[in-house]
DNA sequence: CTCGTAATGAAAAAGATTCTCATCACCATT
DNA sequence: AATGGTGATGAGAATCTTTTTCATTACGAG
């Protein structure tokens, strides 16, 4: 039940957010940029505003739906919050996107914060790299 | 030798580029955005434009002289490469930056990357959290 | 010292994101 | 089912970061 999810995070039911929200659900990207989403949405004919995608990313983010990734680029990407946390593997060359999870990292992550006396509220590790594909590899 | 390191990176030892280097090593900050360099720069009544500091920090960058960080906010911060890789801890309220390397977590990466078949280039761990200032804490 | 070429500054351009504001649409209440 | 209040939307302007353009300047090889 989408419309349950906006609503839970005290927004009202419209037009854009389900159209987004079901984007994000069915796109074979996980990884998207807020223009990713307004391209794909007007692609498919639907009435929407950059502004607004900009405006939806943001609140589903504070809603906790969405997650950002501010990846190499300058720009933001978003991904679906489907269950559990995890980190991403970033090919340099072809973009591909990979993701794991460690719980050794995890658990380290948490005592280094602790040693310094942070209250971790977040974190995010990119692993930059040349992916399998054998066009990625420099000559 | 700083202008060593300048001609070393194959490019010619301007004042521009000398002036930046000097700032980014005497400078309190560790991380520094283009246009804090930029302001500090102009306070110091250099002469300067914000495209060359955008210009040099990238040169640098390529380089291996400064490391680009792509934090929160949508803008890079750069800070000066003194010899071993770190990691980051960010206090989400006052942006006070700290630094650590763990040994085990570099290792996990590594044994990661293989794992999926990627040859790891680099890599950004950024952990978010509330700093030991009582401040910092909400409630 | 001179000259070619790389580097610079200023301003314009480009790219990403946010803001403004008049109009529109959800939805609780009739 | 109609309606009104309020939050949401779209379009474009504005803002912010970064890059590009281009005429001018300055490094440094000879």
């Amino acid at each position: 039940m989408d419309n349950q999810d906006i609503r839970k995070a005290g927004l009202k039911v419209t037009l854009p957010r389900v159209k987004i929200l079901e984007l994000l659900e069915n796109s074979t990207q996980r990884h998207v940029s807020a223009e990713n989403v307004y391209k794909m949405l007007i692609d498919r004919d639907e009435e929407i505003g950059l502004a607004t995608v900009y405006r939806v990313l943001t609140q589903f983010e504070a809603a906790g739906l969405v997650t950002r990734q501010n990846f190499e680029g300058g720009y933001a990407v978003f991904e679906l919050d489907r269950g559990g946390h995890h980190d991403h593997l970033v090919c340099v060359v072809c973009g591909k996107v990979e993701e794991f999870v460690d719980a050794t990292i995890e658990k380290r992550q948490r005592e280094i914060a602790k040693e310094h006396g942070f209250e971790i509220v977040d974190h995010s590790l990119i692993i930059y790299g040349h992916c399998g594909n054998p066009k990625c590899h420099v000559g």
